[in-house]
DNA sequence: CTGTTAGCGCCTTCAT
DNA sequence: ATGAAGGCGCTAACAG
């Protein structure tokens, strides 16, 4: 028996084959690696002995010595969440159609963990990085900068950063709420509640100060605001600080604040909420108070889902091109790393509103 | 200027910083690499210079002559499908808190997909590997051997795979699938439709047959099948193959099959819908058709959620312990890599029956 | 305790 | 067309 080469390990290297098929180890990295010429036979003899060893290509080694590592690092918020869920397949699928792998980490909000994600996805010498930031200004972006830095091209997904001058992919968040928050007043309401504002303990009572709260905390969170008071403005209708909803965004805080909406003398008779979480919170403290959803407060959210299509009323609700918005970024960034100049601009999506049945006509007024 | 030593790289390496400090790359490699002895004054040299540098480790490198990538490859079917989005969640969690990183890739559903997933991980040289896999016999498992062969310990979450022997942490279907049922018989009913089964075009007419096209495309469609049988069983309930799905699992074809099911002479008065996918697409037929929930039909599914809760009814469900699936796969295999012997059985949780409103009474039954 | 040396598996000139 | 040799950045044995 052949004892006198090295028993082919578990992982056999390119020397093993090479050893096993009788060539040098040039042939069979040429052959292995596909590139270079290599006469047919040996080619021939290479491959038999590669597939016999059950050889495969260490990526490691690999992108060692050519320095690209054919991996994108994607940063989101919260894989958890359908909406970054349908962004990180558009960046995989179209990623892996043009050979790229994916690392995906998810940051769960908290910008300590996403400047660790971010350390993770240079240390493992990822080509290009996608994220979607909790980063808004200056001070915040120092893990971004260093990535550029370190030469790995950069682009924003749904989330811009105002300070950062790089690609992003977002939706026409301002637009999109402002649409919405006219079809409600389009309906006759003028006490529309603003569901998801910023993680404050009171609303500010300026707009001014409302928007810079907003923006400090979340881009998105700013341009829907934004959206929201363009339409009370085009509407001549005064803005309510108590119609803006403060505090944690989760679901509890967000029924607690509309089931305070609800409470107001002068109450809400319409929702828009910018969240999912936003809108089955909102919807628990309409059921809480007995109130029924469109007849006695209409309501839009975003995100749309097959759930809010079977919900009783079926929900009228912001659709995002999730799915586009990812692919979209993907391609961006692939475009660099294939050589393109970055073109440093916002590339923004369309939304779209489906129109179901919860928004009516505010209570008493037929 | 220091014009001779090559000038700092984007990218520093250990010699530069060990340069920059004035010492051995060795010296340099220890004290930033947290082994070996390495005197205080010389330690904190080498810090500085890396500080000033902004090294960071070049993980792989380090992976490279280490041999270990303390990385974890996960691999589910559908990453924007919210079940798996927690399980991936859990498994992030866990493995982070021990140091380890994970890669995860989503097949959707393709064994194709998930061979070639399971094909970059080894290349990639992850550690270990867990997967939620879409494999059920003998021969669509050569994958996960091929990964096993080269020392990669592999632990199974939420399928498992009968002709693997290895550890699966999976939820008790079958007994979850059974209680739903044994409710809803409870509740008067006997014409209880299945959504979700098989994805042939006629359901096998005997029980037998239909287990086995259920446990042919999936494990759980099997066991949840089984606990559905077990509990009709029980109160001798003739099975009947026309309340059964069949047909690509889709939210469509399940609103189409629930339809069907609703027209039939002796009609379903309840649905147990084994995906969320089902309980919407149920929803709709039965919408469509004008009937309620409960009062014409009643409805139990699995994977409980923000949105069932507010729906109306509200949503009698199956609460599946997602977060604890990953954590506890995560942390099964992490045990396995630290040293522990594999135990290669099945770590079956519990799920938890969340009791709404959308279960009452079969029609004319009071 | 520190520096020197030899790989890890692959790609890439460079001769042959 | 093919093989030999050097290097990517790091760890790990080995001397000193």
């Amino acid at each position: 028996m052949p004892g006198e080469r090295p028993r082919p390990s578990a992982s056999p290297t390119i020397s093993e084959v090479a050893a096993e098929a009788g060539v040098g180890r040039a042939t069979a990295a040429r052959t292995l690696g596909g590139y270079g010429y290599v006469s047919p036979e040996l080619k021939e003899r290479v491959l038999a002995a590669a597939e016999k060893l059950g050889y495969r290509a260490n990526a490691l080694a690999r992108s060692m010595s050519t320095g690209v590592s054919h991996t994108l690092g994607v940063i989101v918020a919260d894989i958890g969440n359908p909406f970054f869920a349908g962004v990180v397949r558009g960046i995989c699928d179209t990623s892996r159609a043009r050979g790229f792998d994916t690392l995906v980490v998810s940051t769960y909000e908290r910008l300590d963990e996403e400047v660790a994600a971010a350390n993770v996805l240079i240390d493992k010498r990822v080509d290009g990085m996608i994220v979607a930031s909790a980063a808004v200004d200056r001070s915040s972006v120092g893990h971004i900068r260093t990535a550029l830095d370190r030469g790995i091209p950069v682009v924003l997904v749904d989330r811009a950063v105002p300070s950062l001058d790089l690609d992003a992919v977002v939706i026409d968040n301002r637009n999109a709420a402002r649409e919405a928050v006219e079809k409600l007043i389009a309906a006759g309401h003028r006490r529309i509640g603003f569901v998801w504002g910023p993680p404050v303990d009171k609303a500010p009572a300026t707009r001014r100060g409302l928007i810079a709260a907003a923006s400090r905390n979340l881009w998105t969170d700013g341009e829907r605001l934004r959206g929201y008071l363009d339409a009370l403005d085009d509407a001549s209708i005064p803005f309510d600080p108590e119609l803006v909803m403060v505090g944690p965004k989760v679901e509890e805080r967000a029924a607690r604040e509309v089931a305070r909406m609800l409470d107001l003398p002068d109450r809400v008779t319409a929702l828009f909420c910018t969240e999912t979480d936003g809108v089955t919170g909102a919807l628990r403290a309409i059921r809480a108070r007995g109130l029924s959803c469109p007849g006695d407060v209409s309501l839009i959210g975003f995100d749309d889902s097959a759930w809010a299509a079977v919900m009783v009323p079926p929900l009228t609700m912001i659709e995002q091109p999730v799915h586009r918005l990812g692919s979209t970024a993907a391609e961006v960034l692939l475009d660099v790393l294939a050589g393109a100049e970055p073109r440093r601009e916002m590339h923004t999506l369309r939304t779209r509103l489906v129109d179901r049945s919860s928004v009516a006509a505010p209570p008493g007024r037929t």
